[in-house]
DNA sequence: CATATCTCAGGGGCACTGAGATAA
DNA sequence: CTTATCTCAGTGCCCCTGAGATAT
């Protein structure tokens, strides 16, 4: 495939961001579920109680986003919300035997697509895209200096 | 902000991709056109003449998706169709005056939106990142073994 | 009162499928 | 006839703004 230039750093993570989304989206498409719908499940899993403006801030969305997908997976009967008790404007999240099951049964095709992703590059390049990507993160993350 | 597990490499460049769009199109706010809509004039710039299938093949999206944003751009008079002489079921794409003056005018908002990001790695680390994504997205864009 | 969470209503961007016209 | 490009029609997800209810 050609490669239309890849000048700046921003582009070249959208480049690969959209290229992941879209064979992701192809292999999720017998579940029903979209990428971004897959990938809220999977932090659900590794982090159960969530709150949907807790997820939102981590997606860097506006809560009412996150509320619309929140809303499509419990229709789905992938996830269930409950109050909580000691805070009564919070609503955690769970995911269902059924929800669990779906981050289950995608593991090991996820697995698959990284390892595609990441073919030919030493483990310690790996380490170090991994590190890298996350010190990216954490500095887009900080309030900017005012 | 809390970071609820990045267990995997997908997610890692799935969230730093969420954090550039949503500072980027904050950026952009001003000026009425999107994150996704500023990247396809950045590579037209670079590219004159392309056609709305080829933008497609590049973004890993369906030729439709590209002509509804190839569209809009028309619209707001960011960029013009041509018909190719040669082959007449071609549209080569080119940008306005107004257009171009759109990229420059972001030029450097977005050069420092790249640096904020990097800040604190070395060139080094920058220049494997940069190689890495690179070699990731030639890895994604492969045609899989069948 | 100020703040945080959640919800509702409305709008637009962006991706998909499917079908059809045109041209190579 | 087959293939590639572009367009139209319809659908749904995702993200936004704005407003309002509820709880801290």
């Amino acid at each position: 495939m050609a490669d239309f230039g890849a000048p700046t750093l921003l582009y070249a993570v959208k480049q690969v961001e959209l290229a992941t989304r879209a064979l992701l989206d192809e292999a999720l498409r017998e579940s029903g579920i979209t990428a971004l719908q897959y990938t809220a499940l999977t932090v659900l899993a590794r982090h159960d109680g969530l709150t949907a403006a807790e997820l939102a801030r981590n997606s860097f969305v506006r809560t009412q986003s996150m509320a619309d997908l929140v809303g499509t997976l419990a229709r789905m009967g992938l996830i269930e919300r409950h109050p909580d008790e000691q805070d009564r404007r919070r609503v955690r999240i769970s995911l269902t035997a059924r929800g669990r099951a779906l981050v289950t049964e995608y593991a090991e095709p996820v697995t698959h697509l990284e390892a595609r992703m990441v073919k030919g590059l030493t483990t310690a390049q790996v380490e170090a895209l991994r590190r890298t990507l996350n010190r990216c993160r954490l500095n887009l993350s900080d309030e900017p200096p005012h």
